[in-house]
DNA sequence: CTGTTAGCGCTTTCAA
DNA sequence: TTGAAAGCGCTAACAG
């Protein structure tokens, strides 16, 4: 295996000098790094970068935590731009209590590996963030999920198409109504559409038998899966209500499912996030500011949502 | 940052005692291995990888190549059984041509930092699996689906339910008809019933309006994605035909949906594959072998298939 | 602008 | 069973 000096020696000049032209250092001619720089690409010559984080003290690589893969674009984003930024990932899934703990068990190791941290749809506790803090690395954290943001959207959208009756159907784990939100967009709420359930069809279908035994309907429902929004537009289709002639539907998440049954949805731009969230992390390790915004959640407006 | 040394002053041994204690070679006395672990935990001594791997020679890292990051499980999967052995995770998203070529580009640079490499649901071409194996470290390829096992599982519940007139729906970029398979099941084939389709909702309802354009309904529609066959659902039950009552469907692929829907679907064990393909890998790095057979693909069943 | 000299923190002979 | 010594391949002072 080709090492600096071999290339050093086949270029006439020291170590050194290899160093910092093929690191773009400064204190070299350009003529020299550019002659250095051909002989080592054409030596095929790779940087050894344990020898080189060893002298450094950089690692060049960030170690990027998720509770699960399943926002995979959030992950392909941040993994993305830190390959161009020439990081390493070392990816952690947190998947459950256990692996969690155990991560958490063995973070010192970690502040010897990795130059940063990359929080994406990790739920950390004061603990956890304590703990990464005292890591003495950048730490930056990315939720999945803004549901005030979505729900200002989705709101917007409806009352915008003339909708005033309008239910909204939360996930279990959700503990606020978010009440005050809808009527500050310009909606009345009725608290029997303020609804709670699973993240699945079946759920979403359960609601509609809710809301059917009301006194009337709802005009538009928002959800907060699309799971859910599909079991609410199977259900009402089946009672023979039109979508969106009698009830529209918005989904606050899920942008597959989303897309491929045609429900209008709020989506998140999560490549993007990604993204952002690695420059935010590369701000910081080179101690600068960052005041770039994260690109939004936005409405992507499909045959789920009709005018009132 | 307390080193090995500090360990080693502590404990009043070597650094190189030291080592061999924590790293549980042989040649250490058990009381010296005790004694040295338990200071080196009392002083939370955690081990600088850089130099270890460049004074040793192992990098205690295995690259992960993933096409893009829809397969969760099967990453998440394969990170818990690298990380339970000891090894980090390098991730890589081989996202489009673009990233995907400067990822050969550079892969030299990536034998000089792995022990090995894992490639999950990437679809590897001669030239490239040829590049991988010259980097010299065991390298293990994962391909995501199974095309013709999950439609032999399917044809062969089908026909179990006393299906005959079974149609195939296939996804555009698949060139084969598959034919032959499911005569060999046990099926008769008809030329009009087997269709290709984009992966869509709609696309699967447009198959349906293909169907219903023929003299009669296959008993049974097997479909290569969730969304089609959820797309092949909703549309016979707006043409009044009950599922299963009238028309079986079954899903090769999309468990999520076909979970969320009901519908019976072949499904894959990711999890379990990607520690399945850790361990053959991680015997790879050992030079042992591995018989082991990977977890094969299921069915299971749900609401969508039914006695004919 | 370039070279020389010391390490970085480990693992691995080689002796004891 | 243990220790001393010699690197692994780089980067970072310090000279020149």
């Amino acid at each position: 295996m080709t090492s600096m000096s071999d290339v050093a020696r086949a270029a006439g000049v020291s170590a050194a000098t290899v160093s910092r032209a093929l690191r773009g250092e400064p204190g070299v001619s350009e003529a020299t790094r550019r002659y250095v720089t051909e002989v080592a690409k054409r030596m095929r010559y790779a940087i050894a970068r344990d020898a080189s984080s060893l002298a450094g003290g950089r690692k060049y690589a960030v170690a990027v935590l998720t509770a699960d893969v399943g926002r995979g674009d959030l992950l392909a984003g941040a993994e993305g731009a830190l390959r161009t930024a020439g990081y390493d990932v070392l990816l952690y899934v947190l998947r459950d209590g256990g692996t969690r703990a155990e991560f958490f068990e063995e973070l010192p190791a970690l502040g010897r590996r990795v130059d940063g941290v990359l929080a994406l749809s990790v739920d950390l506790t004061d603990a956890e963030r304590d703990a990464l803090d005292a890591l003495d690395v950048p730490v930056v954290a990315v939720r999945d999920d803004d549901l005030r943001e979505a729900l200002r959207l989705a709101a917007g959208h409806v009352l915008e198409l003339g909708h005033r009756d309008v239910a909204l159907v939360l996930a279990e784990d959700v503990d606020e109504s978010y009440d005050e939100l809808l009527v500050a967009e310009g909606l009345s709420v009725r608290p029997e559409w303020t609804l709670w359930s699973s993240s699945t069809v079946a759920g979403g279908e359960q609601v509609v038998d809710v809301l059917l035994d009301g006194d009337r309907l709802p005009t538009a429902v928002i959800c907060s899966s699309g799971e859910v929004a599909l079991g609410v537009f199977l259900r009402l289709r089946r009672d023979g209500r039109g979508v969106p002639e009698d009830v529209s539907i918005v989904s606050l998440d899920g942008p597959e499912l989303a897309r491929a049954v045609g429900i209008t949805a709020v989506e998140g731009a999560w490549r993007e996030r990604g993204e952002h969230a690695v420059h935010r992390l590369l701000a910081g390790l080179r101690d600068e500011p960052h005041d770039v915004q994260p690109p939004s959640v936005h409405l992507v407006v499909r045959e789920s949502t009709g005018r009132r």
